[in-house]
DNA sequence: CCTTGACCTTCCAGTCACGGGAAGGTGAAT
DNA sequence: ATTCACCTTCCCGTGACTGGAAGGTCAAGG
């Protein structure tokens, strides 16, 4: 299977499957004796393996862990569960964040009435504290 | 006043200040006879300004227009709320996001026991769907 | 047999918003 | 005269790609 048919089926761009064996994370394909790349239909399960974590908002290091673990047999579900919960911390913290400019933003944009005039208090908030 | 300064005063590092004069953000700061830049109280004041913009998750690009617009005395409000809805907009778009990851991972790591064996839904769950 | 078009290859550059660090000049105090 | 903190410009690296140039390959149609 060509990198176009793998990215298809992955979900992961044909761009971004090459970026993914520069850096390492996954091994380098095989060739096809023209110097195609050619992948199996294992080597697209873990590109989809990959898409999903990194749709979950893993890193692409983190990502690399993952997928040590899943290879890894021998693993103990705590691992995974260890870097799981790291990532929701992460996210949460985010979220709180966000949730923090957000409301600072519809108390500034509450105040402002939002017309032809150039009074703004969200201009004012912005200016002094 | 030298960069340094400024920087204390504006809670923008002294590198990012020389960044923000370089894409053009800030005009070019005057200069003392040996070359360094000087920044009177006004200018520091601008830096303030976008650094709250920036703390608030604008873009450089978005804090530009918000400095044209602070500058313009005779701009309307609506143009300055419209900008800022637009973020709001855009950061519940991403908290949302979020939460959603937030709770497929929830999901999956209460399902994962985290102990010493293999077996893990979580990795069951990033494999597959 | 030739061409067309859709593939594929490598390599370089750009994105965003800076931070690190090198190499060298300046200012003020000791 | 020296020290030391400050300043200058310059280029490189970050994360996770995406875009594009220049060129090779493959299968089908004329």
């Amino acid at each position: 299977m060509n990198i176009g048919e793998a990215a298809r089926r992955s979900g992961v761009s044909a761009k971004t499957i090459r970026y993914y064996e520069g850096i390492g994370l996954i091994p380098a394909a095989g060739r096809t004796a023209s110097g195609y790349r050619a992948y199996s239909a294992n080597e697209v399960e873990t590109l989809r393996f990959i898409q999903r974590a990194r749709s979950l908002g893993f890193s692409v290091d983190e990502v690399g862990t993952l997928l040590e673990l899943w290879r890894d047999r021998s693993r103990a579900s705590a691992d995974v569960k260890a870097v799981a919960l790291k990532h929701v911390t992460a996210i949460e913290t985010k979220i709180a964040e966000l949730e923090s400019i957000r409301r600072t933003l519809l108390d500034l944009t509450n105040r402002c009435c939002g017309d032809d005039h150039p009074d703004c208090p969200i201009l004012d908030g912005l200016a002094a504290k």
